[in-house]
DNA sequence: TCATATAGTACCGTTTTAGTACTATATATT
DNA sequence: AATATATAGTACTAAAACGGTACTATATGA
């Protein structure tokens, strides 16, 4: 079924709450946890994650906590999603961490499986996380879908 | 990762096998498994389902086996990832079978993880079975990749 | 009638995922 | 300086999904 995991699932979720927040807010994974009632090691394992790299950032100890990272407007959801688990990759040879297949000099399946992925991960590459909040929260028009990458397209950008 | 199972991986690596060989041509799982070095009972299963779903031809008996379906030019590559693993589904609530989630009243995420989901779904929808045989074996360059979009996009075909 | 092929179902070992627990470290408050 | 409370990091366990196999039924040419 192709799918994220679900704790990649519950990072956008996560993360939607703090883009929610007025600027400068912040929050504990504790306070998270129980505002939203999720288990409190799940919500801290992401929120981790998410500081590692820059996306969120913390403050230790007593009064300490989670808040939005000073450059998360640079990520985007396909980074989001490899930070949680990893090469957006649809076979383990479209990897580029691992490429251990023995039958690739000859498989053929391989450019194709290539170029499937790449329109998969560069789709979601080019999708901000500012989109999490700045656009309409009810289900997306196609005209709206085909407005985005046509305007990705003509900005010159590539698949 | 985002990952295809591996018999959806293999399903494409057999049709290829079919793809490449003339008009007509048949052979029987265990011929083809034995040519390939595979285990049979998984090139048989998966020949099934490819069968199932009129991908491929089946003849029983003696000098029975597989072939080419009449219509096989009507399926694309997103069909076929259907076929095996079942609806291209980011998460469970993307998918039309399955929608059991609780919070999606007031999730918020789930109108971008739809347009996320139909990005991925309908790029692969788009790329013909054919494909895998008529295009270059080799990595395709950039511009192939951004010229079959913009084809894509001429034509009149929305995302 | 037999040999050989597909069709369908059910099972089990392995791997991956999801969730939890524990220890170390940092910092505001007292 | 001691304490309470937060994050940081690692390691472990139960549950679910996947991969692979085996078995029975059915069809067909020789």
């Amino acid at each position: 079924m192709i799918q994220l995991r679900k704790d990649t699932d519950l990072a956008f979720f996560l993360l939607r709450h703090f883009l929610k927040q007025p600027k400068g807010f912040q929050t504990s994974a504790k306070s998270l946890s129980e505002s939203l009632n999720l288990p409190y090691p799940t919500v801290s394992k992401i929120l981790k994650v998410l500081n590692k790299n820059s996306v969120l950032e913390s403050v230790q100890g007593s009064k300490g906590g989670y808040g939005l990272g000073a450059v998360y407007e640079e990520f985007s959801v396909g980074q989001l999603i490899e930070m949680i688990e990893g090469p957006i990759a649809l076979t383990a040879c479209t990897s580029s961490t691992e490429q251990n297949c023995v039958s690739q000099a000859f498989c053929g399946v391989h450019p194709h499986m290539e170029l499937m992925n790449r329109v998969i991960r560069d789709a979601l590459m080019a999708l901000p996380l500012s989109y999490l909040v700045n656009k309409p929260q009810r289900y997306p028009k196609k005209q709206e879908v085909t407005a985005f990458w046509k305007q990705y397209f003509d900005e010159g950008n590539r698949v």
